[in-house]
DNA sequence: GCGTGCGCGTGATTGACATCACACGACGAG
DNA sequence: CTCGTCGTGTGATGTCAATCACGCGCACGC
């Protein structure tokens, strides 16, 4: 029977199809059971909001399906997306290895599945199963690692049309598709959300991306995105 | 005997009297007895490159005692100064967890000293010591909780005095010393570093720093900065 | 001593981007 | 159908900071 959200949902870790392609996940099988003892499955429509930027940590959600953003915002109600979490993520772990507040805000922006895990029963958790505290390292390595790459494109690249560029060529990596008219992404964010992940305005993304269309960069058709040109987008980014 | 670089060394990991307060150090006796079987104790001069962006992680560093700049660079040769490493800091973590390239590169601007991990050492060392793997998942929360905050800092606060007044309240909250003029901070960066620690320009950096002289905020007396009116600068950042 | 390099201070200029302002089509609710 | 809302396109204007350019003091070597 189809979910709601036509979402195949697997209540049971142990029988999940794609947990060897998970970092965290990928676990022996008295792991994977204990994990299955102690979490707590659920289905959330888009929109939702998992935990809040300064919240106390209650716990952390990993993302089987779907997709999630991690924002962060200025008194000034300035919005900044950090990331956009895919799935096989776990959401919030450093928060709650820490005991200190979450330092995103997180919100699913498609139909998800995640498992929710209590802080306290995560800390046993990892404790107790030497692995699970090894993949959690490397989770956390990712993460880390991303972050940083954030910093230089945040950092070094002083043009805007740099960053826009980079996001592109980012997504044409992860989730394009090549067709004979260049790299198809679909575009599921709005301009006022592509300018809160490179840290700019609404106006300057239209602008920029009329100016890209212009220069026979990329082509909008609807939801999705062509990049026609991949190479000249590659030699804007320096960094 | 003093060290050539008037530091007081501790060879011996077990003996170290400020092991207790590290995150990562701060193990049972038999893991850092396993430890200071694998580890190779250095004393670095300021200047020294532990590692270089890009690298194969050969494996990590534990800062001991000094600081290092952690710096990223772009192909047109702009720096951004990531972070400042203090003591208790492990260096490298991420990639040599990863087997990636190191992200970043790390500097010494301190006499320090380290000790250095061979990456399958470490990784041994990790796996046959659940303890060491917990802290060493809450080194890389930390690091990750650190990023975010740049991420913000750099992503949120559109002008450039706001970043300079933030990282001038951190230093006051990280190294500040209560004067009657206020709180001392010693910069050891010359204010280039510090532009590259804010993604700016040096003349910028020196024009702001003047302004806030002539506004009463700060007041330098040659490497001793003094933050007379922290309340003002407090207000100048919004995020 | 004198050069040489380095860190700092400032001016002039320019370009990129934020901001404000408005218009237009799409789409859902009533 | 009509009205609001939302996402988008685009102009006008101002401003902040990058860039170029130069001078100045200071330390260090020879």
């Amino acid at each position: 029977m189809p979910s709601p959200y036509n979402l195949e949902v697997e209540y049971n870790c142990a029988e999940c199809r794609v947990r060897a392609e998970r970092t965290f996940c990928n676990m022996s099988a008295s792991a994977v059971q204990a994990l299955d003892t102690v979490k707590f499955t659920g289905l959330y429509p888009k929109g939702s909001l998992l935990f809040v930027e300064g919240e106390e940590p209650r716990g952390v959600f990993i993302l089987c399906s779907g997709r999630a953003k991690l924002t962060t915002s200025s008194t000034e109600g300035k919005t900044l997306i950090v990331k956009i979490a895919e799935p096989g993520e776990v959401l919030g772990a450093s928060a709650t290895i820490l005991g200190k507040p979450y330092e995103v805000s997180a919100e699913t922006i498609e139909p998800s599945q995640l498992n929710f895990i209590k802080r306290e029963d995560f800390l046993k958790f990892l404790n107790s199963h030497a692995e699970a505290c090894m993949h959690t390292a490397q989770q956390l390595s990712e993460k880390y690692h991303a972050a940083q790459r954030e910093i230089r494109s945040l950092g070094l690249s002083q043009t805007t049309s740099e960053k826009l560029a980079r996001l592109l060529l980012d997504w044409c990596d992860r989730t394009g598709e090549e067709t004979a008219r260049g790299t198809r992404i679909k575009v599921l964010l709005t301009h006022e959300e592509i300018a809160q992940m490179i840290g700019t305005t609404r106006e300057t993304v239209t602008r920029l991306l009329s100016d890209f269309k212009r220069k026979k960069i990329v082509d909008v058709k609807g939801s999705s995105l062509f990049v026609t040109n991949k190479p000249l987008l590659e030699h804007m980014v320096s960094v």
